[in-house]
DNA sequence: AATCCGTGGTT
DNA sequence: TAACCAAGGAT
């Protein structure tokens, strides 16, 4: 017998106290909910009250402009999330939220678990709700040799949440098993000895907590990459992420990623002058590409790319490129002031190198 | 169905 | 430093 009643006592006694916590507005609920989407609640908790400081309610957010916005969930991580509520909020706008999980599961960004904690957190309807920590309690609990990516979509585990579902509270139950998935059956050094579960769970009884869930490890791609900076009548060129499969419509340098590592300077120049404009003879390029300014390396979630940055000793002007009758910037490229970088929304690696130019005096 | 999508903190 | 991790979803 699965000890609901432990659970749901020691939840009411251990939660820990979140913003989103406070009320149970949907609209709130929703938002904290996708935020959290594979990110630490302690991440989550200042974009969470910006958020909502900025954007109150579902109409404020339909009618805001999306850069703006994007602004907001800068440095979250995962942005097809934000174009996800971007496009919820507007689908709903006027309208109020669906109160089934079947149909919450339909909206944008919404999947089988942030509807099932909408619906149940908010609607108190019963349903399971089955995250990764809920995943990583149910392995260790029931002793599955699985990983928790593959239990958390097994509908096998949908069946066995709702069999340990209580009568009542099981709303309350649903959150506390996350919880304690979050706190206390951590993936590293769990603390066993402050769970409520222990007396009946297979992993603590057997001694080998540590042996669950199972893990599959995946290789890091490498790529190389580099930046050039472009500055003209103190104005750096920025190309904004149009059409692309991540960092959707954020801002960067012009950036060129290459897979080996010393690619000629003139094959780089060549690579950056297709994105800024076809028509920048590549000489002109040469010279933008003289001295390297520093270098650093950034993880995403496939590859780890190796930058360089690389910026130009000559100073261009608009004069100069306005004589040449073949020049043409790209659509997706502006020359941004300094002051004004900081108002387009950047990838954590277009943003270092934001940090180095506003650092300096000069380029 | 396997793969991709970010980031900052921890080990 | 490299590897791994944290309240998933879409294709």
């Amino acid at each position: 017998m699965f000890p609901a009643q432990a659970l749901i006592s020691w939840f009411k006694k251990n939660s820990r106290a979140f913003p989103w916590r406070n009320r149970r507005g949907v609209y709130g609920v929703w938002i904290s909910e996708v935020m959290l989407q594979q990110t630490q609640a302690s991440r989550v908790i200042p974009f969470y009250k910006k958020w909502m400081q900025r954007f109150p309610s579902l109409n404020s957010l339909a009618q805001a402009r999306d850069e703006e916005a994007l602004l907001y969930f800068e440095g979250l991580g995962y942005y097809k999330r934000f174009h996800g509520i971007m496009k919820t909020a507007r689908l709903l706008s006027g309208k109020s939220f669906p109160k089934q999980a079947e149909l919450l599961n339909k909206l944008p960004g919404v999947g089988k678990y942030t509807a099932a904690a909408i619906a149940s957190l908010v609607f108190k309807q019963r349903v399971a709700v089955i995250d990764g920590n809920v995943a990583r309690v149910l392995s260790r609990y029931f002793a599955i040799e699985s990983s928790c990516a593959e239990i958390a979509k097994d509908s096998k585990t949908e069946a066995l949440v709702e069999s340990i579902l209580p009568k009542r509270e099981y709303a309350v139950f649903s959150e506390a098993l996350i919880e304690l998935g979050a706190v206390v059956c951590k993936k590293q050094q769990p603390s066993c000895n402050a769970c409520p579960l222990a007396l009946s769970c297979a992993a603590w009884l057997s001694k080998r907590v540590e042996r669950y869930p199972l893990v599959l490890g995946r290789a890091q791609k490498k790529v190389f990459s580099t930046i050039g900076i472009i500055e003209k009548d103190n104005q750096f060129l920025l190309l904004k992420r149009e059409n692309k499969t991540r960092l959707t419509d954020m801002w960067e340098f012009p950036i060129l990623e290459h897979h080996k590592q010393g690619l000629s300077k003139q094959a780089i120049a060549k690579g950056l002058r297709e994105q800024i404009g076809e028509q920048i003879a590549i000489e002109e390029l040469n010279l933008l590409l003289t001295r390297k300014l520093f270098s650093f390396s950034h993880s995403y979630t496939s590859f780890k790319a190796y930058v360089e940055v690389w910026a130009s000793d000559v100073k261009l002007s608009h004069e100069k490129l306005s004589k040449k009758k073949s020049y043409r910037l790209a659509k997706n490229a502006r020359y941004v002031r300094k002051k004004a970088l900081l108002k387009k929304p950047f990838g954590a690696a277009a943003a270092r190198v934001r940090e180095y130019l506003l650092a300096k005096a000069s380029t």
